[in-house]
DNA sequence: TATAAGCGAAACCAATCGGTTGCGCAAATG
DNA sequence: CATTTGCGCAACCGATTGGTTTCGCTTATA
């Protein structure tokens, strides 16, 4: 099934599975210790993270080792992109300053 | 309430509207003229986006001008700074290398 | 070969989501 | 002053979400 990324790091808990998997692969067995619900659970937020291809899966027997692919975040920076100018310090100024403007009257 | 910027950005209508609102503040009314659902949809979106102060509001009258607050893109863009260094080319490679070493066998 | 371990899939459930219609209120307009 | 306009809110609805338990399959182990 095809999945929207925004969508797919919505939930806080699968953020937080990208993050260890970020730093190393790890089988949905290890993943699921790091939390308090059960591995299914867990199983469940990987395969909507595989879905839209922020981790990939590398079988070894009976073991699955999921890794994370950096490729597919890069279309969450790309949305960002457009804004980044905006919150830049010296635009802060103009910012708080526009807000305090009233709006012309018609 | 208070809401998670991650959640609130996940709906692609709502991604659309913080577009639009980072070109120029709009009311609801405007805002809706560019989707095809109800103004009271809209508004629903725009409650959202507001409670986690994606973006803020200006009322003139009985109008309200509603626009975007860069600030807090940043934590989205907190968040992403750590995986940003893997996804530059230079490391592609490196990752695709990792990806087919077989793993070690215990 | 019998048993245990690692995993995904399915069925189910309460809670949340994104949409609708209908309403009420304050501000603008005739 | 009566009417229209702009807006938020509440009630409702079907779909989706995130969790659980149960099950079955494959691979490792005793």
């Amino acid at each position: 099934m095809r999945r929207d990324v925004f969508q797919a790091i919505a939930d806080p808990t699968r953020r937080a599975i990208i993050g260890l998997l970020a730093l190393q692969a790890m089988t949905p067995n290890a993943i699921a210790e790091n939390f308090d619900s059960t591995r299914q659970a867990i199983s469940k937020h990987i395969k909507i993270l595989n879905e839209c291809q922020l981790i990939k899966q590398k079988q070894n027997g009976r073991e699955i080792y999921y890794h994370f692919n950096p490729k597919q975040m890069k279309e969450v920076d790309l949305w960002m992109e457009q804004f980044r100018k905006l919150w830049e310090t010296r635009f802060e100024q103009l910012d708080n300053l526009l807000e305090n403007l009233e709006p012309k009257k018609s």
